[in-house]
DNA sequence: ACAAGTACTATCATTTAGGATACTGTTGAA
DNA sequence: TTCAACAGTATCCTAAATGATAGTACTTGT
């Protein structure tokens, strides 16, 4: 009961919880970007999911397309002052991680030994 | 995913971003639970997917878990300071939310009518 | 004697996100 | 003339998250 309820916070979350999304806005809080660029600055990313990523981001209204109708094509992604409205909150999660990253359990690699663990036996 | 960057900003969201876990440290901001009643609390979960929430969430050391040993079992979860540090980043985004939550347009709700509109079909 | 509460775990199924790969049509460059 | 670049879409597939259901061992209340 997250986001059928009507917690203001999961509504907020669930904008930026996507695998990309946060790094697709610091990408867009330094300027505006085109496709193909933005599937370079995110390494590993596939064009089907970067492509995904940008329409629900335009869907809620966090970036803008601006299609140039040029041929070549010519897409260009940006914020919108909604989706730079989110760059406090951002910004706080990070502070937030490196004040007390030292206090996260590894929790990750903890699974990992485990699956390796449970291989051998 | 989003943990495989080092970005900090990840770090943090990968923290709260199960399905549950914001109610899980709203109800435990309030006053340290047990299992049960944390099921009631969070109307509509399972013991399974509130089990593994809870695990994950001690081995990120957010909250701590005391087992009295008694019987009928008594086990009562409780925030650690870390996890109480998450406070003021929900509200932030609790607070974005109350804000501009009006300018969102619906995505969640537009695919439900989608859903509506092919099943009519 | 029997049901209910306690804190779970085990097994299976479903849903969803995301990845791999291939492809489109057009243009300008080699 | 063949190639890369552009901005994607289409199809198929895997992995991870979550749900449904049932059951554990024990005790207290009726």
């Amino acid at each position: 009961m997250t986001k059928h309820s009507g917690c203001p916070t999961e509504t907020t979350l669930a904008l930026i919880a996507g695998k990309w999304k946060v790094m697709v806005i610091y990408w867009l809080l330094k300027e505006k970007r085109r496709f193909n660029q933005l599937q370079r600055d995110l390494s590993g990313i596939t064009p089907r999911t970067l492509g995904k990523q940008l329409k629900e981001m335009e869907q809620d209204g966090l970036l803008k397309r601006v299609d140039y109708g040029e041929i070549p094509p010519r897409v260009e992604y940006s914020l919108t002052s909604l989706g730079r409205s989110l760059e406090p909150i951002l910004i706080a999660m990070e502070e937030w991680a490196q004040l007390n990253g030292e206090k996260i359990p590894a929790r990750k690699k903890q699974r990992h030994l485990e699956n390796s663990l449970e291989i051998k036996d």
